[in-house]
DNA sequence: CATGCGGATCGAAGCTCATCGATATACATA
DNA sequence: TATGTATATCGATGAGCTTCGATCCGCATG
């Protein structure tokens, strides 16, 4: 494992420092990359959108019913949905003829706790 | 105001329902863009790297400290801060020369919030 | 087996974004 | 005033994203 301690080498008005030298370790790198993908697939409107009226429906809801909550395409909806699905946000389930996605509420635990 | 209430309007295999109609007001939906907004400013490798190292140092952090820790050029990394303070996550102050960079904690309060 | 339906995938179009070098701005020192 | 330094802005480029219509895949019904 390696760390990034950086020396300033300019010289500074007055010998003056501007602040103590930043440490950012690799680990805490790797993390805020994996956050940062969820965050990724979070940071859409339809997508945010669609997560809350998943959570907000304990049980699994079916694509049959997410699509018209969207003036968007049957393709586009599914798009997203694969996009959260592919970030591991939320998991989905065929019965029949019908799809049903559900929050993992694992990945939403895990990404509020890195951020408060 | 105005809420969104979808009668599948398809037939039904057998008479069956997939699920419940879901509901969708107005008001959740606007808050749902706005920590989609947030959510995007945190979408990115870099600026999520610059929030975890601006937060891990109470005060506040010089830029010519945050530009050595990325393999990118000093006006990438000022493009990323300038995101994240249009996104209201972090805000900046000036001395002299230099510039000082801090989180603000009520922004990472609201979406570690909304997302618990 | 044929038809119909829900959902996923494909390919294309248009827009946004990350990144850079060059340059501008503002301040500090000599 | 002239020079140097820290940061911000500009313009261009290439990659990625959202969206769509068209199409494909599976399953269910007749």
């Amino acid at each position: 494992m390696q760390t990034l301690e950086l020396a300033p080498k300019q010289k500074r008005p007055k010998g003056e420092v501007c602040c103590e030298p930043v440490v950012y370790p690799d680990i805490e790198r790797a993390q805020a990359e994996r956050m940062a993908e969820v965050a990724k697939a979070l940071g859409d409107p339809v997508r945010m959108q669609l997560v809350d009226v998943l959570r907000k429906h304990a049980g699994k809801v079916c694509v049959c019913e997410l699509v018209p909550l969207f003036d968007l395409s049957q393709p586009t909806v599914s798009h997203h949905l694969k996009k959260l699905r592919d970030a591991g946000i939320v998991g989905s389930e065929r019965r029949g003829l019908w799809a049903y996605y559900y929050v993992k509420t694992e990945a939403m635990k895990e990404i509020s706790t890195w951020l408060s």
